[in-house]
DNA sequence: AATGAATGAGAATTCATTCAT
DNA sequence: AATGAATGAATTCTCATTCAT
């Protein structure tokens, strides 16, 4: 009947749970449909396409990052050091509570030579994580050694996920945050 | 007729390049048949299925860097510096030149929650990674330091390649390169 | 809200346009409310279903020709060859400025064996023209000349707004009334 | 199995069969199928897709109307009133015996607005049609005559096999070919 | 009257796979 | 070895329709 199930959000955040465990070729909108316990056509009324939903979802993640993380960067009641413990230590929050890694990461390399508008999405969150920790870096390094060291950590940290995801095991995850937070 | 056109290793090579640019799910038998001028039926006179055919491309990639990368490692007539220049040098060359990033890094993320076969492959690959370049590091460092150090470097090489990837610029990825080797 | 933003004469006559462009099949519910700036649903206060929208549309069309041109044929205050000009006038006027040639022609094709209902309204049409056609003739002939001749009349008119409508020229079309206008 | 169970021109005239009495849209690739007694995927094994279908039949019948009927309007062993006898004693043969009608002014009224393939394909049907019947009558008329002849004699056609197919009744349908030839 | 959310059936198409030739 | 034809299940998506609000 007609009685509101869901809402576009949570369709979303099954669809980004799915997309990331199973990846998002091997996601079906009858895998999403039932996580929600509608049927496959019901996310439709939601969504125009399950590229829709893709797009969606990677901003989804991408302004959930903006908001609670990267913002962190421009937060003028912190230090440097404040800004950088607190940056890694929301991003770990993140990632350890969040089962089967980075959504933007994972589909970076699923779609991003088939789907123009993932990877463009894709590389805007990149960038802005790379900015924000740029911000942080500036006041104590130059402007070439805080693009270098924020593309190492961005890298390094994607990195981390990945065999964190797979070996699942957050040991050498979690190194990688103290050692970035030493180097200030 | 039956001209002997292709060879179980064309077949893969053909694979490995669209499971890296499209994905494992997004890449059908008709897509690899294409790619090798023969009809889908005719794969499976060479593999017993799909599965089969990723397996062998990542068994195929992992044979390869043990071949010509990792036994580097182990190259009695090296010195540590000469080794570790070396390893990086043959590292770069292969993703530098290889289009669409590292099979078995892209195949991690979306195969190996739902294939346990793929998962134990790429991460035996992984670990052979990790132990070539412990071999490396401990004759300089101390255990702990040396596997510490590989992780990272790992890691960080994987970040990067998917950085390069998506960025289609490789300067990044090359910097890390330069930085591994002047930490000897 | 509930704005009277529709009455079921302008879901009928955008129903109409679009069956005649785009064929019944072709032409969904979703169409049609987009067409009247409706949602879908709302469709259903008006109608019982498509297929009640499609006998409507047909009957509609059917009486804007028994009430405007039809009726000619039966007008006491004009002679024969008055009867036939302005008939075949009218004619011409409507199917010239209407888009995509005549609806029950057009279903006619399309349904009618399919749907039975449809089937008998657009018989019914027909066999209205043909009868108004008669009472113009039997003045002038015998009954079987005049039964024959109107016949002939719509199966040509049908024909050539067939062919006007895929040819986009009218030319023909505005020929063949001449001509029968001169039989007089 | 992979035995042979049909061929492309099997499917073609079972489909024709089907557009005609279903029409076009209402025909689905599972029909089709099921008259072939095969399944739906299969019909991909021999065309691309349902409107590559849709084009094939068209042409399908085009070439069956050039080889059988419109030939006659070139041979050059009749004379002028047995190539008119001829052509419309085929004419009639084919549309008396072909249950729904003509394939291509079904389809003209359903797809042409929609589908420039078929519109342009259809065209050139009624344009070899009126070309052979110009052939004929040049030999006896000047061309504007003839040319507005030929445009007649294909309208009432179409028009009368419309009324024929409604009404299922032949017998207007007759008289109008028998029309034809006292004009000779 | 109109809407938004849902439904279930069915649309076209693609998938991995099989097997007689 | 390779092909052509077929399969059945699954894919994305659209359909007409219903109904609580």
């Amino acid at each position: 009947m007609a009685l509101k199930k869901t809402s576009k959000e949570e369709i979303l955040k099954n669809s980004i749970k799915l997309f990331k465990i199973k990846g998002y070729h091997n996601t079906s909108m009858s895998n999403i449909a039932d996580d929600c316990g509608l049927i496959k056509g019901s996310l439709y009324h939601h969504f125009k396409s399950k590229d829709d939903i893709g797009l969606e979802a990677l901003k989804y993640i991408h302004q959930y990052f903006e908001k609670n993380i990267f913002s962190v960067a421009y937060n003028k009641k912190l230090n440097s050091k404040e800004k950088i413990t607190l940056f890694i230590k929301k991003t770990d929050e993140y990632f350890l509570k969040s089962k089967g890694g980075c959504l933007l990461g994972n589909l970076a390399l699923e779609t991003s030579s088939s789907n123009k508008m993932f990877r463009d999405e894709i590389l805007a969150y990149f960038k802005a994580w790379e900015n924000a920790l740029v911000a942080i870096l500036e006041i104590e390094y130059d402007d070439e050694t805080s693009l270098s060291f924020a593309q190492e950590c961005v890298a390094l940290t994607q990195g981390s996920i990945m065999m964190m995801n797979l070996t699942k095991n957050s040991e050498n995850y979690l190194k990688i945050g103290k050692k970035l937070i030493k180097l200030f």
